[in-house]
RNA sequence: GGGCUCGUAGCUCAGUGGGAGAGCGCUGCCUUCGCAAGGCAGAAGCCGCGGGUUCAAAUCCCGCCGAGUCCA
């Protein structure tokens, strides 16, 4: 505030909104779009110009002149958070450790062009200007104590660079105040607009939200957060959004689709920040407005800015493709990934119904030729970029053609459509409505979707919620963990420092809790087993038999077996994932993993699922990896320092809290951030046997394996089961398969054969039983016990039918009833006849039982 | 993470308690100088796997495996 007063600025309220602004002249309306009525930095010059990858170029030199950092941007997949898929923002980086104080920024202040992402407004994308799914938010950031923290000058750094800079004259720039919540924090921010675009928003995070009221936090955190996107478009008003973020993709997609902006596009420009899908209600009536205004029909408005933003949408879908896939995220049908596959259909939409000449990898190789001065990482993993693509395609190509097919059968049936139909198919199928009227129009059927579908739909889907354990807190001083120390401890001296209720407390321990997917060791306490063990914050807790009294001093020993096993299962966990990763691509990350003593699984994640071949591969290079005796380096570091070091490839396992993490390192192989217990070298695993594959959902791989003496176990079992078998065919173990396949044939061969001799002796029988038959009312009875079973009496009774017959069969105790037509007209029904001799049903004509 | 749909002949699918079916494809024969087409005949099924209910299960119930899809 010093500082905008210190500028010759004034606080107003916005007649229209009723927030309050600064600007430099006294000033009735706020800066925003919806409030001023139009963007009105199109229509006139730039103060300067600079392209797309200039803008960061010139505000981190900027800011590093200012004395903060430019550093790398963080991978869009938030692999060191489990609460969310995505960076949705730059400050998403530094939450939650860094933010809270226990971990130190990689630098500070700094700033970072952060690839977010962002599905909300998918709709929007390609209209707007001002939405994509994927953006460079800009971000500057300071984390300080009280004492440090300088809110006055965070904020005219960014006073300078927006009027030292980009050169805009005091007059044009308006702040908007406002406070601002989340993620348990609080504070207030500063938004800044210019001629109706806002540009940035500068939030000051000094409150920690507690039930009892605001707190002030002991790290008080800057979180200014800018598009790239804005800026790059502020600086190019002659165009739209997208030509000024991507023109080389724009120019190539133009080219080859035929469509092209013209002058009647720049009347349009100015208002497209009011076809905000979620801020306006009747959004027909908007096309109608702006039609009016720039004098224009709507519905010719409406057909060229839809078309475009087609074009927009396709640039946007596979820029924030590239990012995602080239960092590690897979399309699928589950989780973040899901958003993912949703954009890649919508552009695979756009260009199967324009018949639009367009591959994917063109665009892509385009986007990452001109991003690739502000992000060069993107080249690394193109080609698998690519190979992922292509596997999505398919899959897309497969749903379409199925989708066809389901929609001519039901077309074929029925000519009105249900509404109960409607929604299973998209919920089931996932034909869209509009694709539904689309193909059933084709075929002169008209079908109307009702207006409240989504809706509908919404309520089909209500979320049933979880409430998420809570874990308690208990106040006991950090237990000293004992096995980082010497893995190979097996005994232990420890003092009693708690108890609550089962569980005892120690002040050290040896004992491995359930953790990281790691199963707890178990042993004893004074010879007493132990029943679990588990982890609370920092505190260890021990289930065990008996009674123990605080104070008192135990011996602790571990069930040394077990831990071996485990031990070995983890650093196998560990040599896997490295070995699918080199096999598969750099796609592969651990997706989740669990140690037990017996085996272990390993979840990676993957497209497609995996062939014997390809496990065969894994396992040799893993059993590789074992024979050359690699060298196991675990140790705590900083957290900066280790990301600093190896990448955020450490977070395989997903978050890790603490300021000081573990690091455990497979020598040039395999480095992840773990506080697992391993092996000081990878000949000490022993052989590791993959047990099977399974694709648990479409962008994760389950590997079960076995390590050591496990695996041999395994084999040793599976050694007897094929011996037991060659034992029952009485045959050599290599003659098995053969065997086993002319059994099976000869078992089918069989069958066949019991089934032309039952036909065989059905005839013979009918042949005996024709003269059988008592007359009676005009019809023909026979009523006859014969051998067979239930499927010979039937087929004899069927084959005996006539017109006038009346014939029931059994051989004891199945029954069979047959009723020729004109029997059936005189009201013998074989279902009811059949009651008359035991229980059992069918229809009029056959029916088959039991005999009473 | 939650919901929904689907697994039947080589392929596409129908059958929703009681006789395992259709179309395409395949094999043979007829017709033809030959091919296409047609006609006739035929082969081809652990009805995804395992349990349960029932006199009786492809069909109903439970579990598992596999494929697909929507929502957060």
């Amino acid at each position: 505030m010093k500082t905008l007063r210190g500028h010759g600025f004034q606080r107003n309220v916005c007649k229209k909104c009723g927030k309050y602004f600064w600007s430099l002249e006294k000033k009735e309306i706020c800066g925003d779009v919806s409030c001023q009525g139009k963007y009105r930095f199109i229509e006139e010059e730039p103060y300067v110009k600079l392209d797309y990858i200039e803008v960061w170029k010139k505000f981190s030199s900027l800011f590093e002149k200012l004395g903060y950092t430019s550093i790398p941007r963080y991978p869009v997949v938030a692999r060191w958070r489990d609460d969310v898929d995505f960076v949705n923002a730059s400050i998403y980086d530094f939450q939650p450790h860094v933010v809270s104080g226990e971990v130190e920024p990689p630098a500070n202040p700094l700033v970072v062009p952060q690839f977010s992402l962002r599905f909300n407004d998918i709709d929007n994308v390609g209209i707007t200007g001002s939405h994509y799914t994927g953006f460079v938010m800009i971000g500057q950031h300071a984390f300080e104590s009280p004492e440090n923290y300088d809110q006055e000058k965070y904020f005219e750094d960014i006073y300078i660079w927006l009027t030292k800079s980009l050169k805009i004259p005091g007059e044009e720039l308006y702040f908007h105040e406002d406070g601002w919540a989340g993620g348990g924090n609080g504070g207030c921010c500063m938004e800044y607009f210019s001629k109706g675009l806002e540009l940035g928003n500068q939030v000051y995070m000094v409150y920690e939200i507690t039930p009892s009221g605001f707190n002030p936090l002991k790290t008080k955190v800057l979180d200014m957060g800018a598009g790239q996107e804005r800026f790059a478009w502020y600086c190019n008003p002659a165009n739209t959004s997208y030509e000024a973020v991507f023109p080389d993709v724009c120019d190539y997609l133009y080219k080859k689709t035929g469509y092209r902006p013209d002058q009647r596009i720049l009347r349009f420009l100015p208002y497209a920040g009011l076809l905000n899908l979620d801020e306006v209600k009747n959004i027909e009536q908007i096309w109608i407005k702006i039609g009016n205004m720039i004098g224009l029909d709507p519905q010719e408005l409406e057909d060229i800015i839809l078309s475009l933003s087609r074009i927009y949408s396709i640039a946007d879908h596979t820029r924030t493709l590239l990012f995602a896939l080239s960092d590690g995220a897979l399309p699928s049908n589950v989780g973040g990934g899901y958003n993912l596959r949703v954009i890649f259909r919508r552009i695979s939409d756009f260009i199967e119904k324009n018949s639009w000449d367009l591959e994917m990898s063109k665009i892509i190789e385009k986007h990452v030729h001109s991003l690739k001065k502000e992000f060069p990482e993107l080249t690394t993993n193109l080609e698998d970029v690519l190979e992922i693509l292509e596997v999505e395609n398919k899959k897309y190509k497969n749903m379409r053609e199925k989708s066809g097919k389901i929609i001519e059968n039901i077309l074929k049936k029925e000519k009105k459509i249900s509404f109960e139909k409607i929604i299973e198919l998209y919920d089931s199928h996932g034909i869209s409505p509009d694709s539904l009227r689309e193909r059933a129009s084709e075929k002169g059927i008209e079908i109307t979707i009702p207006s409240n579908f989504y809706s509908e739909l919404a309520l089909k889907h209500e979320k049933i919620f979880e409430e998420r354990e809570k874990e308690e807190i208990l106040d006991y001083p950090k237990t000293e963990l004992l096995f980082y120390k010497d893995w190979k401890m097996k005994k232990f001296k420890a003092k009693i420092i708690g108890i609550k209720d089962n569980w005892v407390i120690l002040d050290k321990t040896c004992f491995y809790p359930e953790s990281g997917g790691q199963a707890n060791d178990l042993g004893w306490i004074d010879g007493k087993r132990i029943l679990d063990v588990k982890k609370r914050g920092r505190v260890v807790l021990h289930n065990v038999e008996g009674t123990y009294n605080i104070g008192q001093e135990i011996t602790g020993e571990i069930d040394w077996e077990r831990r071996l096993h485990l031990t070995r299962h983890h650093t196998a966990a560990h040599i896997i994932n490295g070995a699918a990763r080199r096999i598969l691509g750099n796609h592969v990350w651990q997706a989740g993993a669990e140690k037990k003593e017996e085996r272990a699984r390993l979840d990676i994640t993957h497209y497609e699922g995996l062939s014997r071949e390809t496990l065969n591969k894994i396992e040799k290079l893993a059993n590789d990896i074992v024979l050359e005796d690699r060298k196991v380096e675990k140790g705590f570091m900083k957290r900066s320092e280790a990301e600093k070091k190896y990448g955020f490839r450490l977070y395989q396992g997903g978050a890790v809290p603490g300021k000081e993490i573990r690091v455990v390192n497979i020598a040039d192989f395999d480095v992840e951030a773990c506080g697992g217990i391993h092996c000081d070298s990878t000949s000490e695993v022993g052989f590791i046997k993959i047990l099977k594959s399974e694709k648990i959902q479409d962008d994760v791989v389950r590997l079960e394996f076995a390590a050591g003496l496990k695996a041999l176990k395994y084999i040793q079992k599976a050694e007897e089961i094929i011996g037991d078998v060659g034992t029952i065919f009485r045959v050599k173990r290599e003659d098995i398969k053969k065997t086993a396949k002319r059994f099976f044939e000869e078992w089918k061969e069989r069958g066949k054969e019991i089934e032309r001799l039952k036909e065989e002796l059905s005839r013979s029988k009918v042949y005996r039983l024709k003269n059988e038959f008592m007359e009676k009312e005009g019809l023909r009875f026979l009523e006859k016990k014969i051998e067979g079973d239930i499927e010979l009496l039937r087929k004899t009774a069927l084959s005996l039918k006539e017109d006038d017959t009346v014939i029931v069969l059994h051989n004891g105790r199945n029954l069979v009833c047959v009723c020729g037509k004109n029997a059936m007209k005189k009201g013998y029904k074989a279902n009811e006849y059949i009651k008359k001799f035991g229980k059992g049903g069918g229809n009029e004509e056959m029916a088959q039982g039991v005999k009473k």
